[in-house]
DNA sequence: CCCTTACATGAGCATATATTCATATACTTT
DNA sequence: AAAGTATATGAATATATGCTCATGTAAGGG
């Protein structure tokens, strides 16, 4: 395999870190994978509708009333977490009622909340 | 504290259910913080970037030479990773090394890479 | 002091994102 | 079938984001 270092700073001196870190790298088909899946949490509204939907089923107008938004904001959100699987729904007459049981994303939510309460009392500056 | 029902959808049906999820809300500076963090990995760039800084320092050119990137698209990014106090940095001569030793984001960014490997595997549907 | 190297940064641009508004669809009731 | 309720969705809009280009700044060498 070629290792360009044609445009090398440092006149090529770290050639060998550039390639360790370079051999350590995540595939791409991952990154994209992982962007995707954080991208899903990088945003306080479907925080806030993921946290509901993993405390308990809701139909899309009391999600939407709860959190004091329109349904169709919500509607837009939940197709998008639909669209990754993250949430599934379920029809009961003309309601439809949505759950997030995505283990995976529970967990990540779940340490981001741990991780932001404990944060704050150790920031030594 | 006043609930307000004025516009609910159902008759009203499930006020218990929002109730519910009402008073189990997340904090609003809370859900801030967390969605910053996780934007924070919600680009393939970034994960690229912190994936490196969490294995070892690196300067910003050698940094930008293992991920294929120009110094300026590398340094805008370093400078909101430093902003969030997610990446350190220390100068030395003119070089300027960059690291990443925030345990949460560590702990998180870990924690996507062993999900996403085991995901597909599950899909059952 | 001038030039080079390494990094930072502002402006501009193209794209992505989150919401609103209007409307379509699916189901229920009469 | 007609009307009502709950949800979905397309278009439009405002803002955010990530990159490039040009330039500014800091440290080192002659």
């Amino acid at each position: 395999m070629v290792v360009r270092m044609d445009d090398a700073c440092c006149g090529g001196l770290h050639s060998d870190a550039v390639a360790d870190v370079r051999s350590g790298q995540l595939a791409e088909p991952l990154v994209l994978t992982l962007s995707e899946a954080f991208k899903a949490l990088a945003d306080p509204t479907r925080i806030r509708m993921l946290h509901c939907l993993l405390r308990r089923e809701l139909c899309v107008c009391d999600l939407a009333e709860a959190l004091g938004m329109t349904q169709s904001a919500v509607s837009h959100q939940l197709r998008y977490l639909r669209t990754l699987r993250i949430v599934k729904n379920r029809r009961d007459g003309n309601a439809i009622y949505y759950t997030c049981d995505d283990a995976h994303i529970a967990g990540l939510l779940q340490m981001g909340i741990d991780h932001a309460m404990h944060a704050g009392a150790n920031e030594g500056g």
